[in-house]
RNA sequence: GCGGGUGUGGUGUAGUCUGGUAUCACUUAAGCUUGCCAAGCUUAUAACUCGGGUUCAAAUCCCGGCACCCGCACCA
C-alpha cells in the first residue's frame, strides 16, 4: 500500500502520542481527535508563541468566553441563518429529510413541493414544509425552563458581545485588540480530511477594533520593509509591506501588519517558507460583511494549499448587528479636540400644571416632550399618546434655548480579524518538519521542530547503565526540570537508539553523561539537526537551554 | 449524502478468491550485553473494525453499522 507523507505523519503522530482519533474503541467519530501527551505540549507551545506576538508585540487583551453561546447572539451575527441545510418533513410519518438527499437541484424545491412530486422515502407520504436546519451543535441551557443555545462556531462572537466593557477597559481609545484561544464547533457534513477538518477544533482569534477613518498601525513603520509572500489567484509574488500598501495590493496598514505577524508566527513555529503564501480572496468569494480578506495558506502534500489563517476586514458588520439586536450602546466615540457647543430649543413642561391635569399619563407624556426637537414657532402643542392627542396649553410649558456640549461623534468601530485554525497549522508543521533520511541503509525519520515548538527540549542519557553515570544523569534531569526545561530521561538500550527515539519526536538536543564526566564535570551535547557534539559544563546547562530560540 | 475501495498486535503487514485455533518485521517491556548515532542474544506482552446471519467450524462467505481513503456533492 503506497504511503504519502500524510500517512507517515499520521502514523507517527499516533504511535508517539501527538494526535489520534477520539473514542476509537467505540468505532471513532469522524472529525474528533485526541491530542496525546506530546501533541498537547506541541499545541501549548504554538499557542504560547501566538500569545507572545499578540500580547507582547501587539498589546492585545486576552479574554475567555463560554463555548456555549446563546441563540440570540448567533441569530444577530447571522449564523442561525447561514449555517444551514434545507430539510423537508413528511406529512404522514413526521420524519425529516435533507433536501439535498431527496432532490438533485435544491433551487427547484419550491416547485417540487407545489407539484407534489416529492414522496417520503420511508412511508411514501407527501413531503412538505421545506425549512433550513442549522449545522451548529444545538443545546439547551437549564432544566425545565430552558433557553436555546449552540456550541459556538467561532470564538469571535464572545469578544463582540463584550465590546462595550472591553472598550471601557481599554479606556475608550482605539485601536485595541482582543484575543481569545479556544474551541469552536461545527457539525460538518463530511469531515474527511483528518486534522484539517474537525468538528471540534481549536482556534486563536484576534478582533482588533479600529476607527474606520484610520486603519494605520503604530508598529507599521518598524516592520514596513519586511517581505510578504503573496498570491493573487494567478501568480505568486513578493512585496515589502510598504509597497503592498502603497500600491493598493493590500488595502491598509492594519491588514498588512497582521499579515506580517501571521507570517512571522507561522515561520517561527516551523512552517516551511516555501510552503507558505497569502492568498487574496477574489471579489466573488468575499463574505458579505468582508471588505477584504487574505488567507494564509500552507501547502500539504496530501491536501494541496490549505487555508489555515483568515485575515479579514470585517468592517462594522458584527458590532452593528449586536447594537441593533440587543439595543446596547456599543458605539465608540471620536472625541473633538474641544467639546462642541450646540444650541437648540427645548420645551420644558411645567409639571405642577401638567401633573394634576394628565394624572397617570403625565410621566410618559413628559418623556415624549423631552425628546422633541423644536424648530421654529410652536403653536397648539399636541402630543400623540396611546392613540389620543393631548393638547398642552401654552401656560403649561416654556420654550427655552439650551446649550449642550458634544464631546465627540459616535461611530461603530471596524474590526480586523486574524483567525487561526490551530489544528490545521499543527498538522502542517508536523508535515513540513517530517524528514526521512537514509542512515546506514536504514530509513530514519526525524521531526526538525524549532526549539520553541519541541515538546521535549532535551534527552538526558547515561552512556551506559552504570550507577556512577545514572546518578549524575538523574541529577541533571531533575535540575533541568526545576528550571522549566522539559526533558526525557532514558537509560535503556544503546545510545543510538535513544538518539533515534528523540529525533523522531523532534527533540533538538540530547545530553550524554560518560565516564569523563566524573573527572571534568562536562557532558556531551548532541544536536539533532547537525548531529554534532560538543562538551558543556554541567553547571552551564540551564543557561544553554535558556539561550535557545 | 451518493458511488467505488479499504479495515488483522502499539506500527507496518501475510493469510481472504479456495472457511479449519493468524505470518513476518519493527516497536515496547525484562534480563544479558553495550563506551556516542536504531548492534546482538534470551524471554515476555500484544491483533482479525463492530453487530447479526450461514456453517460442525468464519479474519475468510452473506447482510447491516462505524471509521478511513478516492471521486462527486457540501463546506470555506
Amino acid at each position: 500500500m503506497p504511503q504519502d507523507v500524510y500517512d507517515k505523519v499520521i502514523m507517527l503522530a499516533k504511535r508517539r502520542g501527538f494526535i489520534y482519533p477520539s473514542f476509537e474503541i467505540y468505532g471513532g467519530v469522524a472529525g474528533l481527535y485526541d491530542y496525546g501527551p506530546l501533541g498537547s505540549q506541541l499545541k501549548n507551545n504554538l499557542e504560547n508563541l501566538w500569545r507572545y506576538f499578540y500580547i507582547y508585540k501587539d498589546s492585545c487583551l486576552e479574554i475567555n468566553t463560554p463555548t456555549i453561546t446563546l441563540y440570540d447572539v448567533l441569530e444577530a451575527s447571522g449564523h442561525v441563518d447561514e449555517f444551514t441545510d434545507l430539510t423537508v418533513d413528511c406529512e404522514d410519518c413526521k420524519l425529516s429529510f435533507k433536501v439535498e438527499d431527496i432532490i438533485e437541484d435544491e433551487s427547484s424545491i419550491q416547485q417540487a413541493i407545489k407539484d407534489e412530486t416529492l414522496i417520503c422515502p420511508t412511508c411514501g407520504g407527501k413531503l412538505i414544509n421545506p425549512h433550513p436546519v442549522n449545522l451548529m451543535f444545538a443545546t439547551k441551557i437549564g432544566i425545565g425552563k430552558t433557553r436555546d443555545a449552540f456550541l459556538r462556531p467561532e470564538t469571535a462572537q464572545g469578544i463582540f458581545t463584550g465590546f462595550h466593557l472591553l472598550y471601557r477597559y481599554a479606556r475608550e481609545k482605539l485601536p485595541f485588540g482582543v484575543i481569545q484561544l479556544g474551541k469552536g464547533y461545527r457539525n460538518e457534513v463530511s469531515p474527511r480530511q483528518g486534522p484539517i477538518r474537525m468538528r471540534e477544533f481549536s482556534m486563536a482569534e484576534a478582533e482588533v477594533f479600529f476607527d474606520p477613518n484610520n486603519k494605520s498601525h503604530k508598529n507599521f513603520s518598524e516592520v514596513k520593509d519586511h517581505i510578504l509572500y503573496l498570491y493573487d489567484n494567478e501568480s505568486e509574488f513578493q512585496l515589502t509591506m510598504e509597497d503592498a500598501v502603497s500600491k493598493g495590493v493590500i488595502n491598509n496598514q492594519a491588514l498588512s501588519y497582521y499579515m506580517y505577524l501571521t507570517q512571522t508566527i507561522l515561520i517561527q513555529g516551523g512552517v516551511d517558507p516555501k510552503k507558505f503564501r497569502f492568498r487574496k480572496h477574489a471579489d466573488d468569494e468575499l463574505a458579505h460583511y468582508a471588505e477584504e480578506c487574505w488567507d494564509a495558506e500552507l501547502f500539504s502534500e496530501r491536501f494541496g494549499w490549505v487555508e489555515c489563517v483568515g485575515i479579514a476586514d470585517r468592517s462594522a458588520y458584527d458590532i452593528n448587528a449586536h447594537i441593533e439586536a440587543s439595543k446596547t450602546d456599543m458605539y465608540a466615540m471620536r472625541r473633538y479636540e474641544s467639546p462642541k457647543i450646540v444650541k437648540h430649543k427645548k420645551i420644558v413642561p411645567k409639571m405642577n400644571i401638567l401633573g394634576p391635569k394628565l394624572k397617570d399619563k403625565a410621566g410618559d407624556i413628559k418623556a415624549i416632550i423631552d425628546e422633541m426637537e423644536v424648530t421654529g414657532q410652536i403653536e397648539n402643542l399636541t402630543i400623540p399618546f396611546e392613540g389620543e392627542e393631548y393638547l398642552i396649553p401654552k401656560d403649561a410649558y416654556d420654550v427655552v434655548e439650551v446649550e449642550e456640549k458634544e464631546a465627540g461623534e459616535k461611530f461603530i468601530p471596524h474590526v480586523i480579524e486574524p483567525s487561526y485554525g490551530i489544528d490545521r497549522i499543527l498538522y502542517c508543521i508536523l508535515e513540513h518538519n517530517y524528514k526521512e533520511i537514509e542512515k546506514e541503509n536504514e530509513s530514519y525519520h526525524l521531526l526538525s521542530l524549532p526549539y520553541q515548538m519541541a515538546p521535549i527540549k532535551t534527552g538526558v542519557f547515561p552512556l551506559i547503565k552504570d550507577e556512577s553515570l545514572t546518578c549524575i544523569s538523574e541529577k541533571i534531569d531533575k535540575t533541568l526540570r526545576e528550571h522549566g526545561i522539559s526533558t526525557s530521561y532514558d537509560e535503556t538500550g544503546t545510545i543510538g537508539r535513544r538518539y533515534a527515539r528523540m529525533d523522531e519526536i523532534g527533540t533538538p538536543f540530547c545530553i550524554t553523561v560518560d565516564h569523563d564526566t566524573l573527572d571534568d564535570k562536562k557532558v556531551t551535547m548532541r544536536n539533532r539537526d547537525t548531529r554534532e557534539q560538543e562538551r558543556i559544563d554541567i553547571d552551564a546547562l540551564p543557561d544553554f537551554f535558556k539561550k535557545q530560540k
